[in-house]
Order: structure tokens, then sequence, then C-alpha cells
DNA sequence: TCTGGGGTCCTAACACTA
DNA sequence: TCTGTAGTGTTAGGACCC
């Protein structure tokens, strides 16, 4: 689902499109979460829809064009949303619908290809050069996927065809709702030169806004601007594949596999907090979905880092790297917990905080050191213990002992939420 | 207007080491 | 032993994407 929107100039519907070459395919799905939670709802159909949490602080995850038409777009804040259209109705995300169209749309994906590289739930870029013998040209290809995902999940996509994977996303996204747009190879440049800066992928506002002040506003300003003084004005980096995008270069493949390379968890609380012992919990709460998600992945990581935003929405970050690999709930939380203690604040007003687990590595490649403290039997088994129950009883079905309410807890001694508790199996003498 | 949650990548500053 | 330098890792922040 792109969430940059930009007028198509031109589309290049008529006639037959010369796709010679143009071997990658853009699919990306229409208002995905939308069309996905109105398939148990067709009385809704044809209606505005938002979805969306109802929480006080909640975005907007998706809303059907009827919704859109009034202004409303994705990652808006709800209560902006419900001003915009307060006909719309509200529908509460349901994850695992999506994770199961998500797959089946990628099996049908995977029956045309193996070059599929998905880029989230609901998009996916593939390179069907290695099929176009056994299936046709790839415009043929493309409306062929596009009937099954119709015909097979109820929900419309649309595809972009060109020969660069940056050129079919800039197509799919003109294309919407619901069609296809193939830009010919020799085209390319042509197509590029007329549209906005801010169409490329990789610039987002404050990019714009740069661009903007430097007088650059469509891309063929960029591509005829020198590669230095984008450098000088962007950095290296940014600059040269800005330059290089501008003229239609993008030499990246098609990767089917990526390797996740952090994991981490962040919550927003309903109000502003600033006492340090509800931070502390929620930090535990985060490292063990934090842990909990590693371990199920299969991975480890060296890296544990926090965030924390404050009232006035600044961020700051903190890392510490350990001398080893770790996917131990109790581990991740003492870090972030020290972490945030290092920071010595006199009850600042907290909107956010964050637990992430970066440098991962398979968790069978890594040697996992038991830590200094850690008994035989220790906070490791027990992690695999509560995951165990997890997949047989439901997540959250085992939980640390501070974050179970107290109306459900026993009545005990208060818990210690910093974790420096004794480690499961060894509490009695 | 009032900004979620899950990520990736880039840059810069700084520390450490050969 | 001291100093300058280049390479590398760590840390922090920011921009961007879906």
């Amino acid at each position: 689902m792109s969430r940059r929107q930009f007028t198509a100039p031109t589309r290049t519907e008529e006639g037959p499109p010369d796709d010679t070459g143009c071997t990658i395919l853009h699919v990306d799905m229409d208002a995905f979460y939308a069309s996905a939670s109105l398939i148990s709802r067709p009385d809704l159909r044809g209606k505005p829809v938002i979805i969306g949490g109802a929480g006080g602080r909640s975005v907007v995850l998706s809303a059907t064009y009827e919704a859109r038409a009034f202004g409303v777009t994705s990652a808006m804040p709800m209560a902006r949303a419900r001003r915009l259209c307060p006909q719309a109705v509200v529908i509460a995300p349901d994850h695992r619908r999506y994770a199961a169209i998500s797959d089946a749309v990628m099996a049908t994906f995977a029956a045309v290809t193996e070059h599929v590289e998905p880029l989230s739930l609901d998009e996916a870029f593939l390179d069907v050069a290695g099929a176009v013998r056994r299936l046709g040209p790839p415009t043929s290809i493309a409306e062929r996927l596009r009937d099954t995902i119709a015909d097979e999940q109820g929900i419309t996509c649309s595809v972009g065809v060109a020969s660069t994977k940056f050129v079919a996303k800039l197509a799919s996204a003109l294309a919407k709702p619901d069609g296809l747009i193939v830009v010919p190879r020799n085209e390319t440049v042509s197509f590029l030169h007329q549209l906005p800066v801010g169409a490329i992928w990789g610039v987002g506002d404050k990019t714009e806004e740069h661009l903007h002040r430097l007088g650059l506003r469509t891309v063929a300003d960029l591509a005829h601007t020198p590669l230095e003084t984008l450098q000088r004005a962007l950095g290296d980096v940014l600059g040269r594949n800005l330059h290089d995008l501008a003229w239609g270069r993008d030499p990246r493949p098609v990767v089917p596999e990526r390797r996740e390379k952090s994991i981490g968890a962040d919550e927003t609380f309903a109000h502003d907090i600033d006492d340090p012992v509800r931070i502390h919990r929620e930090f535990l709460r985060l490292a063990d979905r934090t842990a909990a998600r590693a371990r199920s992945a299969g991975m480890a990581g060296r890296t544990i880092s926090i965030k924390v935003r404050f009232s006035d929405f600044t961020t700051i970050t903190r890392a510490k790297t350990l001398r080893h690999h770790t996917d131990v709930s109790r581990e991740i939380f003492a870090t972030a917990v020290e972490l945030f203690d290092r920071l010595g604040l006199q009850r600042a007003r907290i909107r956010l905080v964050g637990v992430r687990l970066e440098g991962l590595v398979p968790a069978s490649a890594a040697p996992i050191q038991s830590a200094l403290d850690e008994p035989e039997h220790g906070w490791r088994e027990a992690d695999r213990a509560v995951d165990r129950a997890s997949a047989r009883f439901g997540a959250g079905v085992v939980r640390p002992a501070s974050l179970i309410p107290e109306s459900v807890a026993p009545q005990a001694p208060a818990p210690d939420p910093t974790g420096r508790s004794r480690p499961p199996g060894r509490s009695r003498r």
C-alpha cells in the first residue's frame, strides 16, 4: 500500500503497449486492509469505511476509496479522520485475516515465478523474465494475476509493469485503483521526467522540501542538476541515488528473501506518564514481546536499544551492545531498564517507550552465553516454557507477575518490576 | 491537526586499535 | 614511547517506507 499519492500526467492505456524487456512487475493491493475487512461486511461496500483503533491516539490504518474522497488518508489521526468523515463506519483491524489473505496472494505470485520479493503484506515485486516463455508477455501475466486475485480473494490490485523496480512501483501507484500501467523501456525517461520530485521512492516530506528550496520541482529538474550539486545538498549516497533514479537507472534485482535485521516493539501510552514504576513495567512488557518474537523467528541479537518519546514529541534512543547474543526476555529487559535509568530523567512526561533487538543472527549460529548470574535451568528455559504455553493456550497466558492486573493477581507482596528478582524454579529453598 | 507501530538505511561523532 | 592516521565498531538521530 503506497502512501504517497500523485496525479498521473498520462496513462499509457491507448493501444497495446510495448512490454519488451519490461519483466519487473510491482503488484499492490488496493486499500488492502479496508478491502480485506469488507469481505465479511459486504453490506458496507460502496460506503466510507475507516480501519483503525478506537483509542484516543490511534491512527488510520486504511480507508475505502469512498472515505478517501473526504480527505481521509492512512496514518492520519483517527480523531481528524472522524471529523473529516463523520458518517464513516470505523472497523477495528483484523490482522489474522490480513495475514491469511496475504499468504494466499503470495502463493499466487509464487505459482508464476520464484522471483518474488514481498515488500509488505499487500505488495510485492515479481521478476517474470523466466515465465514469459511459459505464460506469455509480462502484460498478460499481470492481467492474469489481477484476475486470479480478484476471483480467489475478492479484492482488487493494481500492477505496474516496467524494466526496473523503481519505475514499476511508480506505475502501480499511478494505476490505482484496480488498474494496470506499462511503462515501455524506451519511454522510461520521458515517463519519469514529467513527475514531481516527491514521486520518487525515497523522497519524503523533508527531502522534497529541501529540493523545492533548491528550485527543483520535477524529476526532469533533478536529472539536469549536476551530480556534485545534489551530493553537496543531500549527501553522497542520497544525491547519487536520486540522480540515478531520475535517469531511470535502477539496477537492483528482485531479491526473493530478505532477513530481518532487527525486531522490536513500542507502545504509545493513552496519556503521557511520568511514573518510573509504570515505565519499567512497560519496558518489561515490550522486552517480553520482543524476545518472544525473536525466539519464534529463531533469531538472537547483540544490541539492545530503547526509544523514549516525550510529551513534546522529541524522541531519543539509547543502545547497548552486549558481548554475546541473546534472546532472553529478562536480559533484554534488564538492559533496557539500565539504559533508561542512565538517562536520569526527573519525572519527565513520557508519551511512548520502545525496545528493539538489533544485530540479529540465527540463534542456532549464535553462541548464546548464559548471563553471569544465571543459574542452571534459568531464564532461558523459563522463556522456552512460556513459549510452549503460549503456543498451546494463546499468547499472554503466562506473563510476568508484575504485568498481571491487580484484580486478577493473588494477594502477595508487590512484585519487583525491575525484574531483579530470583530466577524461576529457584525461588524456594 | 497533532502525529501508531514495525521496520530499514544513512550520516555524523566518537572511541578504539593496528 | 609518542604521534598521526586509517579503518572499524558503537552510538545517536533523522528520514523514509508501508
